[in-house]
DNA sequence: GATGAATGAGGATTCATTCAT
DNA sequence: AATGAATGAATCCTCATTCAT
């Protein structure tokens, strides 16, 4: 999907290859910033990787800096998409609150290296991502709250505890993906696999239905 | 050296003036690294915020990577003992499981910047921290695993959901001090303030309990 | 080629449309060329002025230095021209020299750039202008010398003051045009105006008179 | 002057090196920038004039641009300064009148590259100096304005005339130095040398007794 | 211990130019 | 004739490091 959709159809190749360039250097850029961070990836990381020289990258985007933000945007629109869909979806959202991780699971999988990405902005403070994703995160907060609010499992948690259970399934999800290049080098397994991720999704089901279900 | 075993003589006896440099060069440094990474330090803005020019850093420490080892070093060693002490306490570990928690927390809170220090490494994979964390960190999931083994919840857990289990818990431990500056961005709030630290401990005492406790 | 000798043909007959386009080119080019020297205007300037990519400014020119020359060409063609005829024209220059000025002021009116292409290339030692000059320019000195020497106003200068006159004769001339630009951006008025360029035809005109006439 | 005091006490040599270094610099790229316009000069053509490498630069000015600013300022500080006394001396400037082209040649003898830098400026409409400039420039213009038409020779001149009899001595004593290192080019004689420079300032004399002198 | 000055290595970016389409 | 894409060479600038003072 990064790679355009190559619809193979054969007449009408119009600009077809420019941007198929152009994804070959955002997948080649988002490996190395989710991986090194802005500062740490240069372009001619970048270059190298997708088999350019530094400057024919800015025949595709206009600086470094244009070309994360689209990485960003690449990765963060789907995201978005789904977020913002379910966000919408009905009342009873507390029936699919199982539902969701496991979407958003299926939605990381496609694209593993987002959650390193965005991690890299959270931890300096997200200047580049607050704007963007104040508009996304925050709905999905306030959504996260009132379901739980409204859930069997309210009286187990006290008020204030609610946005840190949110934040801890937050960083469980999202920690999985961010630890995986370190946990490979540690112990030689690999996270991201499809079963390992698959194995993942059950165990957040479960947490779910643990830390949601009702005390008996 | 630069971590200053602070040679106790006189306790009112003033360390010598370079230690104390060295200490405030280690102090800036940690805020720098753990925000920006490695890459995205200059000793140029370690200078500035220490008030020193450039060549005065390499008076105290021989360059920019082993002052970066200085930090980590200084930052982890405290962490490396209480574990390590930890580890060997007694065979009755499981009962001390929720005090673990506690007792991890207390010392982040000493050093908040430490897991987002540890962060950076480890999205990069950790090709520094690697070693260093492998003799670290290694034993504590073996622990862990054994100790959540022999616990209570064993027969909730599926064997191979346990380091799933474990990982979870260092990623809501640890997210909690990653997420805090991008969270003061987004909320206002400063999840490292002592009363939020507080709160956040009694989270996962009980989120301890919760997942550790017996089903009945 | 590029200047286009208007292959004449039928005179309606519009100029084949690569002409028209060649001519703008060289249009824009001159302007940024006397605007900003041969170092300060880039190709991408050039072809934006004209509304083309850079690459299509190669249908029209082998290189930035040719089409440099090329717009040096059409600029000094005429003025040689002009001047070439007038060296030949007869002995009893003194009396046109009145006209010379005008007929120079006419030619500048329709190249206002011309000057400050000129003093460009002056400024820099004419590295690129001298052969091409020394060609035009040195005839001309020549020319006037005499014709100071053989005229009334002989007796007033000094020998050796004589070419500092006509030198000083070409800055005022020049310096008109060159110096528009920046007297606008100062005062508001255009120097290069039709107007104002009769003013200032007038006032040679006098100047003329006075520093060559006879002295009573 | 430029390259500091230097006044060789032997006491207290406090930064000498580096000022002098920086003067060094200064006059590397004064020459440059006033022979090559600013786009012309690269930081390499003047540190290799110096005997620097480029980063050298950066210990003396921040940037390429600031270099430049540093240029313009020294070169023309001391002429405002003379300028501006000039213009508070008294009521009865046009006795001075002569004298006043007499010490700007002084001036410009010291500092041949003024005018070539002050006309690079000027041809691109002077983008950095009009501001600088335009409080320089304007009451000179004023001021001669008012010389003229208080002088004797106000009844030869048309009262449009004035501003370009001003603008007329302008270019004849600006450009007989920018055009020296094109008429040495041409002629083999350097219109800089001293010798050169009295007989400029004996014709500028001359000059402006016959263009301000009374008609009979 | 602190710093001004110097510098090799490298980083992002621009530029003129070429070539296939 | 026009242009998207690619690129070698160069440009400005930063960075970590060294050294003499």
């Amino acid at each position: 999907m990064p790679t355009a959709p190559v619809t193979a159809r054969a007449p009408a190749a119009p600009r077809r290859k420019g941007q198929i360039t152009a994804a070959r250097i955002l997948d080649a850029a988002e490996e190395l910033f989710s991986e090194r961070g802005y500062a740490g990836t240069t372009l001619r990381d970048v270059a190298e990787r997708v088999g350019l020289r530094i400057p024919s990258l800015y025949n595709h985007f206009d600086s470094k800096d244009s070309l994360y933000a689209a990485v960003l945007e690449r990765g963060i629109g789907p995201v978005r998409t789904v977020l913002s869909e379910y966000m919408e979806e009905g009342r009873d959202a507390y029936r699919d609150s199982a539902r969701v991780v496991e979407r958003i699971m299926a939605l990381l999988e496609q694209r593993p290296n987002l959650p390193r990405l965005v991690l890299h902005e959270t931890l300096s403070g997200g200047q580049r991502l607050t704007p963007m994703l104040r508009e996304w995160i925050e709905p999905i907060f306030a959504r996260a709250h009132e379901m739980v609010e409204a859930g069997p499992a309210a009286h187990r948690w006290e008020k204030e505890q609610i946005p840190l259970l949110v934040l801890a399934m937050y960083h469980v999800v999202v920690g999985h993906f961010t630890i995986a290049p370190f946990y490979r080098e540690l112990s030689g397994e690999d996270l991201i696999q499809k079963q390992a991720l698959a194995r993942q999704t059950r165990f957040l089901r479960k947490l779910v239905a643990i830390l949601f279900a009702e005390e008996e």
